[in-house]
DNA sequence: AACATTTAAGACCTTCTTTATCCGATTTTT
DNA sequence: AAAAATCGGATAAAGAAGGTCTTAAATGTT
């Protein structure tokens, strides 16, 4: 199936929580995960993953919390979804040249990998800076 | 994960196995599991489906088996592939109109629009007839 | 120094989906 | 009547997804 996981969805709410708020400090999890409706614990895990990657700062003990690690304009929706969910392969014969057997017979790996570049590359152009802007306006077209 | 399923894979090798000898009789299903590489029974079923479908005829009895019920240059990619896998959405807030309760305030909801749309008119522009004739224009190069 | 707060890390669990397999029933041809 | 195929449903094993819990470590406050 070619659907975002929860978990990946989770993420992209949590950095453009942080997005929208980055001048500020460290945000408190529970603070986050009630502002964007997530399971706390899973988000915390999910944070967990954006902080080795280089995404957020995490500070720990009273006060402490987390914060992007970078500006939102240097970070992409792609970047964030393949920290959470691994590599993106369309189809397991594009996850490496040669991996596929029938590569040289099978006709629909092409379109495959064409498919997969447009894809990968809509989403690596798309960045937190963009969806911050976006989501302000938003809110205030509501309020 | 953005991954196609065995099934989808299996179907569309089915499927183009049948666009390649369209002109020909039914061809049973192990003739075309073991061309293809796919466990009969599993392409049984699929069969199946897609000839509930219709995008193929079954025939029973013996010398049955099946056929493209279509001209190939008729049938794409993503028609088979949601005939196995179902409708395909790129993340659960496109399912439909306001599915999604948090429409108003998320920016992602445009960003996964668009790449939806720009990734479902690519697979629904690549017919059985152009795979097939690219299936023997690679078999060519090969032999 | 003790305590409260907060993240870190990983084990664990439950549920759902995927990927099949198997078997008896049905249909068709020979 | 016998043989060859698909039909259709039940079932099962494996893996992924989604989430909880617990203990540890770090930091700030009293």
């Amino acid at each position: 199936m070619f659907r975002l996981s929860r978990a990946a969805e989770y993420a992209i709410r949590g950095m453009l929580h942080l997005s929208c708020k980055s001048d500020s400090e460290a945000l408190g999890i529970e603070e986050v995960s009630k502002a964007q409706d997530v399971p706390s614990a899973y988000l915390a895990k999910l944070f967990q993953l954006l902080a080795k990657k280089g995404y957020v700062r995490s500070f720990r003990g009273a006060g402490g919390g987390f914060a992007l690690a970078k500006n939102p304009k240097d970070i992409t929706l792609l970047e964030i979804i393949e920290t959470i969910e691994g590599r993106i392969f369309l189809n397991d014969c594009l996850i490496r040249e040669g991996y596929c057997p029938r590569d040289n017979v099978c006709p629909v790996h092409d379109v495959w990998n064409e498919a997969q570049k447009k894809f990968l590359d809509y989403l690596n152009n798309c960045t937190f800076e963009q969806l911050a802007a976006s989501a302000r306006k938003k809110q205030k077209q509501k309020g």
